[in-house]
DNA sequence: AAGCTACTACGAAAAAAATCGTAAGAAAAA
DNA sequence: TTTTTCTTACGATTTTTTTCGTAGTAGCTT
């Protein structure tokens, strides 16, 4: 009973998943779950555990699938990009109240941001503030 | 029995508390819980709530007390620039597979950023490049 | 066909986070 | 000095998130 309208925030074990998907692109559970296993290489996630999430997070609205020679393929439900902007937006509200721009201040002078990097966000910078004209 | 090591990261509820102490300063368990109530206006948390967290919050070593007038004033254990750096840190990893880089793209692309701030990030960026000189 | 193997479905338990009720103490008010 | 009013302590409950065990199904092997 699939909700369909907007997919949900995702929880930090939902968020692993989409990552994993995200990043090699439609899979089954099998392949998300060893995959889970060997970055986490602490404890050993078991196979239904990650099935459970994955259906739960069809039901929520997170991942679509469709069934291939008898085994369940699962897709990201939207794209990373739209996601992250979602979860920056609630980041900043939590732990920035509300002022994106001290977090990128916050998130360069942390730490290792290599000149390409920095020459991208440059570009994107004098982008906005021309349109802003 | 407070370990005062290291703090923890804060979970969701106990990061709304810490924003509280670090805008206003420190206060009591009223004041934190009465501000609460004004911003999330959907349901009232109850006032036992909001110091349990707090005691909970004291235990973990996040934050730290001392009695004036038979009443306790809490105060967070570690300031908030350090506390921003620890969750730009995990989520940088949890959203933007370690990237820090591509979050402010996607933290700059996305809202809202005056002139006033693109001009204060563009300095930091031109700084940092000339360090890396 | 009978036994393996590789899946999914689903209920339920365990762990973590959030919420609150009740008791108890001490100053302030009556 | 009773009673009311604040405030803390703490156990317990509720809700959410994470984890897993068991059962069921369908193709493969022999």
């Amino acid at each position: 009973m699939n909700n369909k309208f907007m997919a949900p925030v995702p929880t930090d074990a939902e968020l692993e998943i989409l990552q994993v998907l995200w990043q090699s692109g439609a899979q089954t559970v099998r392949f998300v779950n060893e995959k889970l296993n060997v970055q986490h290489s602490e404890k050993e996630i078991g196979y239904t555990t990650t099935l459970k999430f994955m259906q739960l997070m069809l039901d929520k609205g997170l991942l679509t699938r469709e069934i291939v020679e008898r085994s369940h393929i699962y897709t990201p439900a939207v794209p990373e990009e739209q996601m992250q902007t979602q979860l920056v937006k609630e980041f900043v509200d939590a732990a920035f109240r509300g002022s994106a721009s001290s977090l990128v201040l916050r998130a360069l002078g942390n730490g290792e941001t290599t000149p390409d990097e920095l020459a991208k966000i440059k570009a994107l910078i004098l982008e906005i503030e021309n349109k802003n004209e």
